[in-house]
DNA sequence: TCATCTTATCATAGAATTGTGAAAAACTTA
DNA sequence: TAAGTTTTTCACAATTCTATGATAAGATGA
């Protein structure tokens, strides 16, 4: 579970990290909007904890353009009640708020909340044979683990995820490459290819659509 | 949901724009007309939001343009009200409109009721045991798989998606095909006969109106 | 009914899309 | 850095789909 804490002031980052290091949480911070958004491309988050008053760039413009790298929860921190009304007016995807100042059982509890909430979906898809433990990153089929390449893995988890789900290309690519991938569409086929392969009997679940993309599809009662 | 805002007016466009990123939607921009169709030549745009007064091609101009070339909801922004009867009277396809000076709230609240009309849409057509799930890309009869080529499978979804509407071999091409396809008319002949063929009992479904076109024609209570 | 116009059907060439293997490029790790 | 992986790209093969035009069948109206 990686947090990422943002706020100008070096002495509520610190505050916060402190508290949350108890929990057993892995902590990052940023200073400023800005490096918050460079540290969301290069890594992954659990929750992004961000402060509304900063500097440069504020809270909402910082939420709106990591929300639209990433949908990963955030918390905010904000300076007076009165701001709750444009919170929930702007309707930012905002999971939570905490107002400061804040006592840090709350803020810690308020984490907890929504990260229990991930940790939940952090699942095991089971389709007969074919296994995907996600808490464990690993396939099996046929009680036989799979050594898949992680593009693979992640292709895989996409497709099973989006189960009877008919998704383009262009999907494809958005979702497991990355918003910012501009490469050939053709290079989904290339690892469909190879990840019908790994999968073995379990190949033919993933279905080409013509003139659309690849649709996962395994039914119970097969 | 990809959104092409249209206006002479920078600082509009980036009123406008702001609110729609918010709301996550795919934002792009044309300063006039001839821009605007051009864009719509090139993209599939959900909506598209027309200033009434431009220079060079004004709104209605343009509506009517680009209606020819796709069929996307259209949302008007006017300036006077007057202009209503005018908007309703020219009855150019027109999803909706906004005078100017609009609330950002309102003109956001129309663009959702436009675009989540078509999300469902993107749903289950059901037609007794006709069934088109556009999600999983699946036709059935009689919960029976159908196995459509890609062409069919548009078509099929234009004729359903316009029930009881009367459809010109132009409008087919046009909306099926794409706006540029220079073929022959005979062409949707053929693909009706194969699209019906494929539906069986349900082909009757589709009928010929002489010296125009088709129709797809299915009352529920049958 | 017949002449005329419109639509249905068919077979097939060639267009378009996907599958595949191999090589190049990018990235990791020791 | 170099070896080993992984990812991307490319070119061509395999497959599938589409457009077309000729002809048959059907509808229309005098």
């Amino acid at each position: 579970m990686k947090i990422l804490v943002v706020d100008d002031e070096e002495l509520i980052r610190n505050v916060i990290k402190e508290y949350l290091l108890q929990e057993h949480f892995e902590v990052e911070e940023a200073s400023d909007g800005t490096e918050a958004i460079e540290k969301v491309k290069e890594s992954d988050y659990n929750l992004i904890i961000l402060d509304i008053m900063m500097p440069k760039k504020d809270g909402y413009q910082t939420v709106r353009e990591i929300k639209n790298i990433k949908d990963i929860p955030v918390l905010m921190l904000s300076a007076r009640s009165e701001e709750f009304d444009k919170l929930i007016g702007f309707d930012l995807g905002i999971d939570d708020y905490v107002t400061k100042p804040f006592s840090p059982k709350e803020l810690v509890a308020r984490v907890k909340a929504i990260t229990k909430r991930q940790e939940k979906s952090g699942n095991k898809y089971v389709f007969g044979e074919l296994i995907l433990d996600d808490v464990a990153h690993i396939v099996t089929v046929d009680s036989q683990e799979l050594s898949l390449t992680p593009k693979e893995y992640d292709l895989l988890k996409y497709f099973i995820s989006n189960n009877h789900i008919a998704l383009s290309r262009e999907q494809l690519l958005a979702n497991v490459w990355g918003y910012d991938f501009y490469g050939d569409d053709r290079t989904v086929d290339t690892h469909v290819k190879t990840l019908r392969h790994e999968l073995g009997e379990y190949g033919k679940y993933i279905s080409t659509i013509r003139k659309v993309g690849y649709k996962f599809d395994y039914e119970e009662s097969e």
